[in-house]
DNA sequence: CCAATTAATACTCATTTCGAGTATATATAT
DNA sequence: ATATATATACTCGAAATGAGTATTAATTGG
């Protein structure tokens, strides 16, 4: 065993919160790049696990603490161009014809000097809602405009993914590829939305060119189409893996609340799961659902909303935790308008 | 940002098979030390991605080719006690009252000397069943012998869990402690059992003192019972992340026949998912499931049972991954004894 | 060849869950 | 008083689930 197995690991969290029926996530800002998740490295000298060093240093950095987090995954591919070649597993987070994984390309040059580095990629999620210097809370939809089907299935998925996707298709170097390319397109995009395959999506459309970053890891200057606003290094991805995972553990496990206020009505419940699913839900059903799974119970308190009938004040009832084996908000009933 | 940002990775994997109806792991086994993983460093000089230098080594390591893998988590604890007091979050792979996350003990005095690990655990399915040197597949349910209820519901709950697992709670340093014990201690071994909490069990077990690991790890002498095979540094941790994670995926991928030979019966592929799971199907719905979901096409041919009716051989159909969302196995109906 | 055995396969049925409604109640603004 | 916005209750058919029974097709020991 070699004992230059040395590399420095970098800690990257997207930091999710719901304001106003918006998914939004704790950005770094500047002017002259793009957006960045809050990272920073990892350092083994003064914490004892991945975890506290996160804490660490997102509590100075954005000057708050973080509720609930989990680890998403651990990115450790070298370079950030895109390898034609691939030598890579069957399987892995989303898993493309192509050979990707490029995740923390770039923080080699800018962390450590040279280096290699890994990236551990957290989700953590929070009800508070103060920013700090440098950072501002930005919609998700921001990033990945085409996931967000409250309103309607997105019009851009029509005018410029599927013609592009198609073209992708096409432009398969051989026949195999190209039956590869169709089927992704079809799980993707086709027929029936499954909103948790947001990183699956990603990474089909980096692979065909469709995001700003695909043209920046390959140093070309990106023409044609870039759909969502990029991001820092692999930070997109990341941020992508982070919103595949909340959407899948809402269905499971009672997450939603930490992103909720101590007590709230069963609509702003609703609104809330729909923000991050990007769907909308049956009014009726989803009461009771909540209901008949305990996950809510009321205060006898009410809303004093400007219009309507006021409605009940509910807090979470942490209870559920130990009398259910999986509480969650499984997301059946799926509408385009809300009723 | 410190420049002493240095630690070295390990990559640490549950390769897993199954046969004659027994989940195995393959192991690295030695007379004078507690089976282990296989695993070794990550060297970033030689591989693009942490998933290629896992394939790398483990090839040589083991000599044969991993199929599907999947990375699992990235655990980067320092040392190998159990601290007693707690600045971890809410939550992580398990959770627990006491904070622990103790994982890659160990390997930071035996790999590169003083330097800090991270480890990264993965899990690979296969069906290749040859063994290397140094190393042999062994059940699982060695390990986790009570995880096994597919005969019955393992007497050891009974006889040795519970009764320790009540002394734990009322062992607690205070009330606050003792609550969020019996909390735990319901959810893992209480009423209805939740096949995929395997991490959540075998953390309440270490904590509680009930596996080997927790007294070595304290430096101490193990007294009373201790459950299970034990396994070098955290390894028996990974693994139990490792079952968790595949019981989980067996619901909603098809992940299975990656275990199976490419044509099997429906009864050999009940036993495969029953095996995993460590619950009895019920037959008649097993099939229906498998039918409606279109996983598998039958090949015209027949087994040669050595007695009983000749069953229809089957394989994998591997256009569902494009056809239905989330092709699994829901294994809802469960029983105690096979019929 | 027959009976016992082992397993495959077909079919039934009550219960629960799901998806999508309709109907009614309770607020505020005008 | 009416329009509007929301909450909440209830209904109903379709589909999925859990647990059976019944029947068929093979093998093996007498």
């Amino acid at each position: 065993m070699s004992k230059e197995t040395v590399v420095s690991i970098g800690l990257s969290a997207a930091i999710v919160a719901v304001e106003s029926e918006q998914p939004v996530v704790l950005v770094v800002a500047h002017d002259d790049s793009d957006d960045a998740l809050p990272f920073g490295p990892f350092d083994p000298a003064h914490h004892r696990t991945l975890e506290s060093g996160l804490r660490k240093w997102v509590g100075e950095q954005t000057r708050f603490d973080l509720g609930y987090t989990e680890q998403l995954y651990t990115f450790g591919d070298k370079g950030r161009h895109t390898p034609a070649g691939g030598d890579k597993g069957r399987h892995t987070p989303a898993g493309g014809d192509k050979s990707r994984h490029t995740p923390a390309a770039g923080e080699k040059d800018r962390q450590s000097g040279g280096a290699r580095v890994v990236s551990v990629g957290y989700l953590a999620l929070t009800r508070r809602v103060k920013e700090a210097p440098e950072t501002q809370w930005r919609g998700w939809y921001n990033y990945f405009p085409w996931e967000d089907w409250r309103d309607a299935r997105p019009a851009m998925i029509d005018s410029v993914i599927l013609p592009a996707l198609k073209k992708f298709v096409k432009d398969a170097p051989n026949a195999e590829s190209a039956e590869l390319r169709r089927e992704r397109l079809n799980v993707c995009f086709g027929e029936g939305w499954d909103e948790e395959r947001v990183l699956e999506r990603y990474e089909l459309l980096y692979e065909a060119g469709l995001v700003e970053e695909f043209h920046r890891d390959a140093g070309q200057v990106s023409r044609g189409p870039a759909l969502g606003t990029p991001m820092l290094f692999d930070h997109r991805r990341i941020l992508a893996t982070a919103i595949a995972r909340l959407r899948g553990k809402l269905k499971y496990r009672p997450v939603v609340f930490e992103l909720m206020s101590p007590t709230f009505t069963l609509l702003e419940l609703q609104r809330a799961v729909e923000a991050l699913a990007g769907l909308r839900l049956h009014k009726q059903n989803f009461r009771r659902l909540v209901a008949e799974q305990g996950l809510v119970e009321g205060t006898g308190k009410f809303s004093a909303p400007a219009r309507g009938r006021p409605a009940e004040l509910f807090r979470f009832r942490r209870e559920v935790l130990r009398e259910r084996p999986a509480p969650g908000l499984r997301l059946g009933s799926r509408r385009t308008r809300a009723s």
